[in-house]
DNA sequence: ACCGTTGCGTTCATATTGGTCATGAAAGGT
DNA sequence: ACCTTTCATGACCAATATGAACGCAACGGT
C-alpha cells in the first residue's frame, strides 16, 4: 500500500517543522507540503487534487492568523475536497470538537504533543484505512458485515497503549506480544501461561489488553466439551 | 439533559416507519420528523434550523430517490447545517464508508440490523455528547486534556456489549449472525454446526435466540426421512 | 393403515475455562 | 527503615459449549 499523503498546516514556524518532521519520521506516510495559513492550505489542497495527486490527510491548526480551522473545514467540504482532518488545538477550545466531528475530523490532538502521541493518532489512522480496505476488496465477496465496521472504527479509537491501564507492565507485555508474533497459529491463555511460565490469570489479562488495542484478534475455539477457550491471533503489522 | 433530537431519512415506508418507532423507544432521543427523499430532508433540517429548534442527529440512508446519501451530507456541510448524522447503508456499498467519514459521519450501520445494533449505535453517540459536555462545562477550568477526548472519542467508537439471556456469548452470536446474513438461502442448525465448527445442541441454540428476538424466520423442511429439520432464514429489515 | 426406520429436537449433567477478589511480594518514594 | 504503590498470584464462583440419552415427527415399505 503506497503512503498516505499529508498536509501539514500551522502558522508558527516551528511547530510546522517540527509537525513535518514527525510526518517523514513515520512508516507509511509521506509529507505532501505545509502551509502557514488557511488560504494557502485552501489553494495547496486544490491545486493537488487537481493535478490528479490529491492529499489525503490534513493536520490542520485550528489557531491559524485568517481563518478558523472549522471554517478551513467547511469551505473543503463545499469545495468537494474530503481529505481527512486530525485537528490539532490548545487546550482551552474544547468546546468546538463537537462541531470538529460533524465536519469529519477524525481524531483530536491537544497542543503540547509529544511524538508518542502523534504516532499513536497517525498509526490508529492508518490502521482504520487499512481495515476498511482489506474488508472492501478483499476476496470476501460476499461483503463486510456490521462487525468489520464496528472493528474499523474501533481501531480508529485510541488504544492507549502509551499509558497502560493501573496492573500492566512493560516488561511483561512485550513478552507476551513477542511471544504471539513468533506463534503463526492462534494461541490460547493457557498456552501462553505454559510457554512463558506466567500464572493464567496474568496471561489472560494481557491477551486482553491486547485485544481491547486491536492488535489480536480473540474469537472462542469450538469442538472441545468445557467451557469455550478463547484464542488469540496477532493481527498487528 | 434534554432529549437528542433526531431526523429519520428514509425513502421506504416500512423501514422509516421502523426507525422512527425504535428513536422514540429509546431513553434521551426523541423524533423530530421524517423524511422520505433528499429534498424534503434538506428543508426541513432548513426549517427546523431556523425556527431555532435544529435537528442534532440525522439517521441518513444512503440509497435515496432523488439524491445519495453523501450529497445530502455535502448540502447539510455547504449551507450551514451541522448535524451529526448516522449513515445506513446496505451491504453492498462499503467503498463509500470512508468518503461518509470524512463527511462527518459518526456512526455506521448496515441493513439489515436489529433494534439491539439499533440502540447501541446510538446509545454511544449519547455517550460521546454526554462525556464531552461534562468536561467541557463542569468545574475542570484546567481545561480537558487528551485523555479526556480519547475517552469520549472511545465511546463513540467503542462497541458496547448489549445484554444477552444467560448462556449465550456475543462472539458466538456474531459469528452465527454473519453466517447468516451471509447465505442468502435457508439453513439447517446441521449446516451451521458443520460450517462454524460448533456442536448440534450451540448453533440451535443460537438459531432458536435469533428466532425469539424476531431476526430469523423459523420453518420446518420436509421431504427427507427422519424428523423435520427447521431452517432458518435471515429476515430483519 | 400400520409400523419400523430415521434423523432431528430437547434435556441434563459435565468439563473446562472466564472473571473477580483479596492476598503477598516487590519496587519506589519519603 | 517505614509507608505507599504496583503487579502477579491463588482460590473462589460463575459462565458456556459439549456429549449422551431420550423423545418425537415424518417417511416408506408392507
Amino acid at each position: 500500500m503506497s503512503d498516505i499523503r499529508v498536509l501539514v498546516v500551522e502558522d508558527e514556524p516551528i511547530a510546522s517543522a517540527a509537525h513535518a518532521a514527525y510526518v517523514q519520521r513515520l512508516d507509511g506516510f509521506s509529507l505532501a507540503g505545509t502551509a502557514p495559513d488557511g488560504q494557502s492550505a485552501l489553494r495547496l489542497l486544490a491545486e493537488f487534487s487537481a493535478a490528479g495527486n490529491p492529499v489525503e490527510l490534513v493536520l490542520l491548526d485550528m489557531n491559524l492568523p485568517d481563518l478558523h480551522g472549522l471554517d478551513i473545514a467547511r469551505r473543503m467540504r463545499s469545495s468537494g475536497l474530503f481529505a481527512d482532518i486530525i485537528a490539532i488545538t490548545a487546550v482551552r477550545e474544547l468546546n468546538i470538537v463537537r462541531s470538529a466531528v460533524a465536519i469529519g475530523v477524525v481524531q483530536y490532538l491537544i497542543k503540547p504533543f509529544t511524538y508518542a502521541t502523534f504516532a499513536e493518532k497517525l498509526t490508529n489512522y492508518r490502521l482504520f484505512r487499512e481495515q476498511l480496505a482489506s474488508s472492501d476488496d478483499g476476496k470476501n465477496k460476499t461483503g463486510a458485515s456490521q462487525s468489520d465496521v464496528d472493528q474499523a472504527f474501533a481501531s480508529l479509537r485510541t488504544p492507549s497503549e502509551l499509558q497502560l491501564p493501573k496492573g500492566l507492565s512493560v516488561s511483561t507485555l512485550d513478552a507476551v506480544k513477542d511471544f504471539l508474533r513468533k506463534e503463526d497459529a492462534a494461541v490460547s491463555a493457557s498456552e501462553v501461561m505454559d510457554e512463558l511460565g506466567m500464572s493464567r490469570v496474568t496471561a489472560r489479562r494481557y491477551l486482553e489488553y491486547l485485544a481491547d488495542a486491536g492488535s489480536v484478534s480473540r474469537a472462542p475455539r469450538y469442538g472441545a466439551p468445557g467451557r469455550p477457550e478463547n484464542e488469540y491471533r496477532w493481527t498487528r503489522a
